[in-house]
DNA sequence: ATGACCTGTCCTACAGGA
């Protein structure tokens, strides 16, 4: 079973790119971020015209996220538990039941700019920050939950985290920055600290491996890259793992995404 | 000129992204 991440920055300007990507890579399930649309409004017929089984959880111009299945969807949860006052659409979870089920969770963790700094220079964890590193704490506790489970389930999207100076082309420029600062790191450290796989690190340790390249500055053609959209797997998950690639072609493309997918094969 | 952002929305200018 092939399963991918891809932030596509507005499902509306980006549905001749998907739709070609979706039938060339032929995923069997495609977790999708920044859909930047509300459920109602949702191309959903046309993907279910592809063979897909559609799950949304969108909100008006900004966030949003869903799953297309070509297998059943189950026990549909949207938004991250953990504090009702939070309206951001960033986070769905579904069963897809194959020959044994995953659990899928696809997540749009926030981005966290702009920092504070307070007059000693350290990161305060108020506003954005604040509201990130919160997400983190709460999306941790979503990981615990579900590992006592002992069942396999995965955690993929865009983490909106720089895990390791190797995952920047210039890692200097981000060290500012809430991508990259040590709590961020951090939190995503303590995440994979239960006992989750990073599917791609697992599969593939070459340098210059990014998944992400700024609109701006021609950061495609310099190759000026960031890798933070990420597959983490449970132990029983982790066992299936056969692949984990970057679909990094894509970026070149007719009006790309800023984003490429990741994906990943599972023995099941 | 080693380089010039994209999307959605409706106050076609602005917020938000990373």
């Amino acid at each position: 079973m092939k399963i991918a991440s891809f932030n596509i920055a507005g499902i509306k300007a980006r549905m001749p790119a998907l739709t070609a990507w979706l039938e060339e890579a032929k995923p069997d399930v495609a977790i999708l971020q920044e859909v930047k649309s509300v459920d109602e409004n949702f191309p959903r017929e046309h993907f279910e015209n592809m063979g897909y089984n559609v799950e949304t959880h969108g909100q008006k111009s900004f966030n949003g996220v869903a799953i297309l299945s070509k297998y059943p969807l189950e026990d549909v949860m949207c938004g991250l538990p953990g504090d009702d006052s939070d309206e951001q659409a960033r986070y769905i979870e579904a069963n897809v039941v194959n020959e044994r089920a995953v659990r899928v969770c696809g997540l749009y963790l926030p981005n966290g700019n702009p920092v504070e700094f307070d007059a000693e220079g350290a990161p305060i964890h108020d506003g954005k920050y604040g509201y990130k590193l919160g997400w983190m704490a709460r999306l941790h506790a979503r990981a615990e939950e579900l590992m006592a489970a002992e069942e396999p389930f995965l955690m993929a999207g865009d983490y909106n985290v720089i895990p390791q100076a190797e995952d920047a082309a210039r890692p200097e420029a981000w060290t500012k920055d809430a991508l990259a600062l040590p709590d961020s790191r951090n939190a995503y450290r303590k995440l994979m600290n239960l006992g989750l796989t990073e599917a791609f690190r697992n599969r593939n340790p070459a340098p210059e491996q990014y998944t992400f390249w700024d609109f701006q500055r021609g950061a495609w053609n310099r190759n000026d890259g960031i890798r933070i959209d990420h597959f983490l797997l449970s132990p029983e998950c982790a066992d299936l793992l056969k692949d984990c690639q970057i679909d990094k072609e894509i970026r070149g493309r007719e009006k790309p995404s800023d984003h490429v997918p990741i994906w990943i094969e599972l023995a099941a």
